[in-house]
DNA sequence: GTACTTCTGTGGTCTGTCCACAGTGGGCTA
DNA sequence: TAGCCCACTGTGGACAGACCACAGAAGTAC
C-alpha cells in the first residue's frame, strides 16, 4: 500500500470513529506527517484526494478558518467524478438522461410529500420566472433551468440524490444547449418548458407526488425526444 | 487558481478534446511538469486526483504498462466519494437506501425490456444460488447479494447507473451487514431474501418490467424496514 | 483606546535527491 | 548459435529541506 493511501486510510478511520466533526479542522500537514511518520508531500496527496471528494476544504493563513476544515459537500466529489468521465467521453447522453429521469422523478415525489416551506418553494418559482424572461440567450436559459432542477431536487431532502444530480449538472447543461440549438422553433419550446416547470411546482405545492413525478418524467424525456438527441 | 488545479484543467481539456483515448498513457510526470512549467509534486497531486476519480491507473516500472494509463472506471471515483461521505457521517443510510430504490427499480425495468441474453440471466441466477448455500456467514452472503444486484443492474444497460450503484456497493454492504445482525431470525430472513431475488429474476426473464420494478422496490425497502435501520 | 507592526502558524510551491520497480537490450557462456 | 544473465533506462514513489504568501493574533507605540 502506498504511503498516501495509508494516510488516507488513517484519516478515514478517524472520520468513521467520529474523531472530528463537521466544521472542525484536521491536524496541520506537518503535524500529521510527523504523527504518521511520513513526509509532508504524502500527507498533501491524501488531503488533495479528500478535497477533491468534497470532504475537506483547505485554506492558507492562520486562525480558525485556516487549514483543512471538514465540510459537507458530497456534490463536489460526485460531481467531479461524473464530469471527468463525461469529459473522457465514455458516458453516453442517453444514460445521463435516463439517470436524471429516475432520480428527479423520485426526488420530486419526495418533495411533494414533505415540502412545507413556502420560502423554499418561492425560490424554486423564482428560477422559473428567471427562465421566462424575454430575449434570454440559450446559455443563460439553461443555467436557470439547471438552478430550477437542482433547487427542486433539494426539496426532496435526499443529499445523495442531490449530490449526484449536482455532479451531472455540467453534463446536463451541455446536452440541453446542444438540443436547444437543434430545435426548430426555440422560443415556443422555451415557453413550453417554462409552463411545464410551473406545472411541476404546482403539483409539488399541492402535495400531489404522483402527478409531479409523471410531469417531471414527461418534461425530461419530452425535451430529449423533441431535440432529437437520441438519434445518434 | 492553484498549480495542481491548473494541471488538472489542462489534462481535462485534453481529455475532452480526445487527445488521449482509453488504454493510452499520459506523458510521464517529469515531462508533464516541464511542459506545463510546474514542479513534479504539483503534477503528482493532479494525477492523484485523477486516480482517485477512476480516470487513470498508475504503475511503476518501464514498458507499455508503466505510467499513468487512462482507464474507464466511473465506479471507482463515485464509490470512493460515497464511501468517504458515509464514513464522515454526513450521508444518512436512509438516503443511500432511497437512492438504491430509485436507481435499481429503474434499472430492473430497463433490464426486463431489453434482456435477451440467457447467459447473462444465468450469471445472475448463479449469484442467487450462491447466496442460498447453507451455513454461509453473513459477510459472504452479503457479498453474493451485492454481486447479484450489480449484475442485475448491468442488464439494464445504463453505465452511469451501474457506476453509481457500484460506487455505493461498499456503503450498501456495510449497512446490510449491520442490519442482518439486528434481525431476530436471520436464517429465515436470508431465505426470504433469496426467494425475492428469484422472483425478481423471473419477472425480468418474462419481460414483466412493472412487476420486476415493484418487487425490487419492495425487496430493498422491506429489508431496510425489517432490520430497523431507519430508527436512528 | 486605537492604530500600526511584528510574530506565528498555516497551506502552496519548488528543488534536488534517492529508491524500487519492470521492461529492454547487450554481452557472456555453454 | 541459442539461451541466459545482468546492467541500463525510464517510470512512479518517497523524502528532506527550503522559501513564499497569507491571515489572524499578539505586542507595541502613540
Amino acid at each position: 500500500m502506498r504511503t498516501h493511501e495509508r494516510v488516507l486510510a488513517r484519516i478515514e478511520t478517524g472520520l468513521s470513529a467520529g474523531k472530528w466533526s463537521i466544521g472542525e479542522r484536521l491536524p496541520a500537514e506537518r503535524a500529521l506527517a510527523e504523527e504518521l511518520g511520513v513526509s509532508r508531500p504524502s500527507v498533501r496527496e491524501a488531503i488533495r484526494i479528500l478535497e477533491a471528494m468534497g470532504i475537506v476544504r483547505t485554506a492558507v493563513g492562520s486562525g480558525p478558518s485556516a487549514g483543512a476544515t471538514l465540510i459537507d459537500r458530497p456534490a463536489a466529489g460526485l460531481g467531479a467524478a461524473v464530469r471527468l468521465h463525461v469529459a473522457s467521453g465514455t458516458l453516453p447522453v442517453s444514460d445521463v438522461v435516463r439517470t436524471r429521469v429516475l432520480l428527479e422523478a423520485g426526488a420530486v415525489r419526495d418533495a411533494a410529500a414533505r415540502v412545507t416551506d413556502d420560502a423554499a418553494l418561492a425560490r424554486v418559482r423564482a428560477h422559473v420566472e428567471a427562465m421566462a424572461a424575454p430575449d434570454l440567450d440559450v446559455t443563460a436559459f439553461v443555467e436557470h433551468d439547471q438552478d430550477f432542477h437542482i433547487e427542486l431536487v433539494r426539496l426532496g431532502g435526499n443529499q445523495l440524490v442531490e449530490a449526484i444530480l449536482s455532479g451531472m449538472r455540467a453534463a446536463v447543461a451541455s446536452y440541453v444547449v446542444t438540443g436547444a440549438d437543434a430545435v426548430e422553433a426555440w422560443p415556443r419550446t422555451a415557453a413550453r418548458l417554462c409552463a411545464e416547470h410551473r406545472a411541476i411546482v404546482d403539483a409539488v405545492a399541492r402535495h400531489d407526488g404522483a402527478e409531479a413525478e409523471r410531469l417531471m418524467r414527461e418534461h425530461i424525456e419530452g425535451f430529449y425526444r423533441e431535440a432529437g438527441l437520441g438519434e445518434h
